[in-house]
DNA sequence: GCAAATATTTAGGCTAACCTAAATATTAAT
DNA sequence: ATTAATATTTAGGTTAGCCTAAATATTTGC
């Protein structure tokens, strides 16, 4: 059984390679700031990935997934995204708190647990952020959303997801109304620094950076 | 926050200490047979956890836990048997399979999470197993029930719980029909090894080894 | 195309867990 | 009360992760 570190590294080598093409290798540099660890730490460990054989690597190449990686780390995936949904529809948890504890939950090794959550939640197709979940299978489908910074002037789109569910930002959009489903149109656009004024759900304003638009995922109504 | 080992060192301290008086000392052999570990092993985490003061600990005569112990411990137990009531009845595991997968839950780290699983479960107070469930505040009432070999023959009660929830024990009584909350009575004792041949709710009856009987805790019917 | 900047790996060390084998303390038995 | 049996600790070694600093590759800019 995979230890925990060997399951968090695999997960971000995945996270980093999204939409990214097949075969596509994480740099040593990028793993470890995204991890918070150092460069020589995944060095090393990219040794070991690779002798277990859940990664391809070539040194000062980087390393990707090979199937047996991609096959770990699509069930971390499906797992974590069943256990926000368990956590935000059955206890109630905010959008901006599940990803935590779902974080620790994805790394209980049962596969019949995840085949009952999965039937308990009445196999969910989307997370609380709006992130599709692999089926048993591990397929998970492209996704077809765009980041708010590409909507253009006056067009009508919905909240469908964030790009990166990290907490702070999470509780800013929660400050500002901002929520998945959220329908918006973009109002206008400020000058010098590209803050996004928005109209949500035809009614309040708000003004929100372009920090923040890059990484709110929508979908513009057909 | 403490590490998983540690979290593991505490409970089966806790568990091997129930029942006995207050300060009752855990010796090394007893906690590295209970753990599956070696005797070194224990020594040395003794020292760790007298470190950390979660144990009051003398070289030679074992460990008992710290209020600060106890409370872990009993924290750790209640989260397990929260886990297990969700597992039994809300995903429809048996009462055997529960075990193993709260044994990793009870590691995740949220009082939050807790708390709300409480409430989901609407306050349970017995587990699967019909092992209390500490309260919030880390209360547990004292177990009244007795084990099934101290049952006098033709005496009628009910099964509460077992001793040791490990799930060859468990498989072999729902085999046999075992379940919580079956009536039995004992019919006979075997000669030369003991073994009680038991009536289950008032027809079938089994025979079932001394090894079992002392493991089944039963409430005589009053 | 070569020097400077950047990225990556290697070297050498640390800690928490674990182990076996040897040494020492305690308890039990005559 | 000594010896034998048992329990416990210490010694010495292993592995997975992590770290910093130094060495080596690669990429970039002129």
């Amino acid at each position: 059984m995979p230890s925990q570190s060997i399951e968090d590294y695999i997960k971000a080598i995945w996270t980093l390679s999204e939409g990214k093409e097949d075969g596509y290798a994480v740099s040593t540099n990028a793993l470890a700031s995204h991890l918070m660890t150092s460069q020589a730490s995944v060095s090393e460990m990219y040794k070991r990935l690779a002798e277990k054989e859940f990664i391809d690597y070539v040194p000062y190449r980087g390393g990707s997934l090979s199937s047996k990686g991609r096959q770990l780390a699509v069930s971390l995936i499906r797992k974590h995204r069943l256990w926000e949904v368990f956590l935000h529809e059955k206890l109630g948890f905010g959008w901006e708190e599940v990803h935590d504890i779902a974080e620790q939950l994805e790394h209980v090794h049962s596969q019949e647990l995840t085949k009952r959550l999965d039937d308990f939640l009445d196999h969910p197709l989307i997370d609380p952020h709006g992130d599709y979940i692999p089926d048993a299978e591990g397929n998970i489908p492209k996704k077809r959303a765009k980041p708010l910074v590409e909507l253009t002037l006056g067009m009508h789109a919905q909240v469908v997801g964030v790009m990166d569910s990290n907490s702070k930002l999470l509780s800013l959009l929660s400050q500002k109304g901002i929520a998945l489903g959220t329908l918006l149109c973009v109002q206008s656009v400020l000058p010098f620094d590209d803050s996004r004024v928005l109209t949500l759900n035809g009614d309040q304003s708000v003004e929100l950076s372009y920090k923040a638009c890059e990484l709110i995922l929508i979908q513009e109504n057909t």
